[in-house]
DNA sequence: CGGTCGTTTGATTACGATCAAACGAAGTGG
DNA sequence: CCACTTCGTTTGATCGTAATCAAACGACCG
């Protein structure tokens, strides 16, 4: 869970004992439940210790659009933890074990240990930064680019995670799912996903993912991994 | 500039005299003026004045995606200021007075003050909101949709940040740049607005809009002023 | 006065939505 | 253990929203 964040700014030994020293609660979490609804006022905020979560908000009409996909080692609430009153859904997407940190700890760590409180800060300028990305996504590229550059970034991620490697991977939702990250219907999704098998892109198995032409993918997809801030993505990048 | 602050978190007076003191230097900008390019390392962070500033990104077959519209008193790239490389560009939208403050400046206040840099931190989370509601608005809404809830958006922050009143305002941008803030086409806006005005929705003259049935544009545009996270703009619903 | 930029309107096209249905796999209960 | 349901995937046919292509017009500016 820290991995992340030694990967990028370097805290100092006591800062990780303060950090691991947060009061908690572990809990496993069933897929579908809910981890913050939107109208609440969160108590705690939640750290991913294993399985995926999802972002997303219902419009009026009962579209859902999912706004980020979130995996082992993430933090999953820090979009909450200061402001009062949750403006959106965050979801379990598969089984998976939840340490539940209340908020006010958090707070008090980050104003008496302001480096700790510039981590949490930057962990979710990058949060900021994969939203950014995703708003294009959905608002300027085709079908086929958008399910491309999804498929990328969860390779890389997963890959920086520790759970994808040689951009194979499994992919941790339905293609309704992805339909609902893309803007998309999921009829859709799978017309494109065949497609871009047929044509030697991907190959896939149930939800066994391998990207079979990296650089193909990526100019398909638009992608560029820069948006990601994460020199271990970069690096699987390169592969 | 101080007064978005205030309104939310309470600083104290020595961190406000510190905000205060920052090294900067003001400069006018014109409209169009790049304030950090895609790829650039930002060496400061700078607070509009005045003026209108967007933050958007370029895709690979040359679509432009707006990502946010930002207003007097914001301060532009805490976004950038703790990532080394930045993933998007911002650009003046109109003329204005710019502040730019060294970004080493903001991370020591950040760190030395950590009411500040919580202060700092939770702008920066209600940016987020908003670009996770324009994944929404983009991903899940209908063109008549998008825009009426853009639309919305606008008064309500240009009326938090005193630059409206009772709905009316001066839109800081051409169909073609609200086009790319909501993934359509300029053509498309055109007629959306035209059909908005020809329903009694808003009329408008110029640039100038005037939102004439809030209840309904609300509707319309499945708008919800939460995730604005702004009592000024709440209060401004209501009206 | 020509030139550029933004707005407006019309005609046609296409991408992805919608509607509909069948199928396989996994889980449930009699 | 097998009917039965449920959920996700897959395929086909049709429809509609917004894109694209094209052109004219008004405002502003040098």
């Amino acid at each position: 869970m820290l991995s992340k964040f030694d990967r990028r700014g370097r805290l100092g030994d006591e800062d990780r004992a303060a950090l691991l020293a947060l009061p908690h609660h572990i809990r496993r979490v069933a897929a579908g439940i809910h981890l913050i609804r939107d109208g609440d006022r969160p108590e705690h905020c939640a750290v991913l210790l294993s399985g995926f979560a999802y972002r997303h908000k219902i419009t009026g009409e009962g579209g859902r659009q999912v706004i980020a996909i979130h995996m082992t080692g993430d933090f999953v609430d820090l979009q909450n933890s200061l402001l009062d009153v949750s403006d959106h859904n965050v979801q379990m997407l598969t089984d998976g074990d939840v340490a539940f940190v209340p908020r006010a700890a958090i707070r008090e760590l980050a104003l008496t240990r302001s480096a700790i409180g510039m981590a949490l800060w930057t962990d979710t300028l990058i949060d900021s930064a994969i939203f950014r990305e995703w708003v294009v996504n959905v608002g300027r590229r085709d079908a086929r680019a958008r399910i491309s550059h999804l498929l990328c970034e969860f390779s890389l991620r997963l890959e920086a995670a520790g759970l994808a490697e040689q951009h194979r991977y499994q992919l941790p939702m339905t293609q309704e799912q992805l339909a609902d990250c893309t803007g998309l219907t999921s009829v859709h999704v799978n017309r494109v996903l065949r497609q871009l098998a047929e044509e030697g892109l991907i190959s896939r198995n149930k939800r066994a993912i391998v990207i079979e032409d990296w650089p193909r993918m990526r100019e398909v997809g638009d992608f560029n991994e820069r948006y990601l801030h994460d020199d271990a993505a970069a690096a699987a990048a390169l592969t």
